[in-house]
DNA sequence: AGGAGCTACACGAG
DNA sequence: CTCGTGTAGCTCCT
C-alpha cells in the first residue's frame, strides 16, 4: 500500500489533553472563553473574531494527528492487509475538513479514504440522481482475480461483502494495539469504518472510506457540473475532469429493496484541490493584499449550521456538506477574486447566507458534480427546509447571534 | 520506501 | 502588526 496523506511518522509534540470531543454528542458549545468588549461592534461579535475562534490549535492538532497518523500506519501496514489479496493495494488519501484546512474547532473528526484501483469497470446508473450506480466486470474477471469473491448473485460488486471483510479485519487489528481505540457501530446508509479514540472527556472520530477508482473519464450524469469556467478557467476544469473519480459503498437512504448493491459517485479528491487552488488568479492568498476570504466564509457557514443543529434536533438532515456545495455554488456564481476581499467578510459572508437561503427556498441544491443529484430533494421530509431557512433569515438579520455562544464561559 | 523541499497554517517574539 | 519558527501534509526525487 502507498500513502498519498502523509509520509512518514512525526515528531511528537507537547500540548494539552483536551483535543476532540465527540461529533453527535455535546458539539460545539461549553466552549471556554471570555468575550473581549474589543472584539465586540454594535454589541455584536465580529465575524473575523468568530473565524479565529474557529482555529485549530497546534497542540491539539499535534496530539490528535499523532494518535490518528500513528493509528491508521499500523492498520496499513499490518500483516493482514499486507497479504490480503485485495487490500494490500489499498492507498489511503486524506480527505474532508481536516486536511482541507476548513476543520473548525477541533480536530476532533479525520476522514480518510482507502482507494482501491480497480481497473475498468461497468458502470450502470442505479435511480434518477445520477449519483448511485451497481458495477460489473466488462469481461469475466479470472478466477483467481481480487474481487471475484465479492461479486453478488447478478455479478455486481457487492459493497457489503468487501466492507464486511475490511470491517472485520481492522477489527482484529485495533484489538491488538496498546493504544485505547475502538471501531463504531456500523450505522446504516454510512459507508464508513469509525474509529473512536476515546479520550476522556473528548474523542476523536476517524472515518475510514473504502472507495473503488475505477479506470475512464467520468461518468455521463457529470457532464454539466463542475461549472468553474468563469471562476477557475476551461483548463482547470479540464484538467480536473481528467482525474480520476471514486465511488463509494453507499446505498441511497431510503432504498427498501436492500438486495442492490450499490456504489455513490465521490469527488473528494477533487472539492480538496479546488479548495486547495480557490482563486481566480493563481496568486490567490499569496500575500497578504491577495488573501481572500472564501475559506473563513465556508467554515462560518459550517459553524453556523452545526450550531443551529445543536440547538434543534429538526435540523438532523443537514450536514456540512451541504454548506460545501452551497459554498461551492456560491464561488461560481460570484467567480472574482475581489468578490471575496478579506475586508469584505461580513457582506461576503451574508450573500454566502443569502445564496443558502436561495437552495432552501428553492429545495434544489444540485451536487456541483452532478446536476441531477438534488441534495434537498425529495427524502427532506416535514418542512426541515422552511425550517432552516426561518432560523437562518432570523440570524442574519440579528448579525447571527448565535455565535455569541461560542464565546460563553 | 524515505528524504528534501515545498505550502499552509498557528503562534509567539519583537 | 510583521516576521520567524514549528508543525503537518504533500509532491517530487532518487
Amino acid at each position: 500500500m502507498a500513502s498519498n496523506r502523509r509520509n512518514s511518522v512525526r515528531r511528537k509534540g507537547k500540548g494539552k489533553e483536551d483535543c476532540g470531543q465527540a461529533p453527535k454528542k455535546d458539539g460545539l458549545k461549553n466552549m471556554k472563553l471570555i468575550v473581549m468588549p474589543e472584539d465586540t461592534m454594535n454589541g455584536h461579535i465580529s465575524l473575523s473574531t468568530v473565524v479565529n475562534r474557529l482555529k485549530l490549535k497546534r497542540g491539539d492538532i499535534s496530539d490528535a494527528v499523532r494518535k490518528v497518523n500513528s493509528t491508521v500506519d499500523t492498520i496499513l501496514k499490518s500483516d493482514a492487509i499486507a497479504t490480503h489479496p485485495l487490500f494490500h493495494r489499498m492507498e489511503d488519501i486524506g480527505s474532508g475538513s481536516y486536511y482541507e484546512h476548513l476543520k473548525i474547532i477541533k480536530p476532533n473528526e479525520f476522514d480518510i479514504m482507502l482507494t482501491l484501483s480497480v481497473g475498468r469497470l461497468q458502470l450502470k446508473s442505479y435511480g434518477e440522481s445520477g449519483a448511485f450506480y451497481t458495477l460489473s466486470f466488462k469481461r469475466l474477471p479470472a478466477a483467481r482475480h481480487p474481487l471475484k469473491k465479492y461479486l453478488d448473485d447478478e455479478g455486481n460488486i457487492s459493497a457489503q461483502k468487501i466492507m464486511c471483510d475490511l470491517r472485520c479485519i481492522i477489527k482484529d487489528i485495533i484489538k491488538k494495539l496498546d493504544i485505547p481505540v475502538t471501531i463504531a457501530r456500523k450505522k446504516r446508509y454510512s459507508p464508513a469504518i469509525t474509529l473512536i479514540f476515546p479520550n476522556e472527556p473528548d474523542s476523536i472520530s476517524v472515518d475510514l472510506v473504502l472507495a473503488l477508482k475505477p479506470q475512464g473519464s467520468w461518468p455521463a450524469s457529470t457532464k454539466g457540473g463542475l461549472d468553474i469556467k468563469n471562476w477557475l478557467g476551461t483548463k482547470v476544469r479540464r484538467e480536473l475532469r481528467w482525474k480520476p473519480f471514486y465511488l463509494v459503498a453507499k446505498q441511497p437512504i431510503g432504498e427498501k429493496n436492500a438486495k442492490v448493491e450499490t456504489w455513490r459517485l465521490s469527488f473528494s479528491t477533487i472539492e480538496k484541490e479546488i479548495i486547495k487552488n480557490h482563486g481566480q488568479r493563481k496568486t490567490c492568498c499569496e500575500n497578504k493584499e491577495d488573501t481572500c476570504c472564501r475559506k473563513s466564509c465556508l467554515k462560518l457557514l459550517k459553524c453556523l449550521l452545526e450550531l443551529l443543529k445543536e440547538n434543534h434536533k429538526r435540523l438532523h438532515q443537514f450536514c456540512s456538506y451541504h454548506a460545501k456545495t452551497a459554498f461551492l455554488h456560491c464561488c461560481t456564481k460570484y467567480p472574482r477574486d475581489t468578490q471575496w476581499n478579506v475586508k469584505d467578510l461580513e457582506i461576503c459572508f451574508d450573500r454566502l447566507v443569502d445564496y443558502f437561503l436561495n437552495c432552501l427556498e428553492s429545495a434544489y441544491l444540485p451536487n456541483f458534480f452532478i446536476p441531477s443529484y438534488n441534495h434537498f430533494g425529495s427524502e427532506f421530509i416535514g418542512g426541515s427546509l422552511a425550517f432552516l431557512n426561518s432560523k437562518l433569515v432570523s440570524e442574519k438579520t440579528q448579525g447571527y447571534p448565535v455565535f455569541n455562544s461560542l464565546f460563553k464561559l
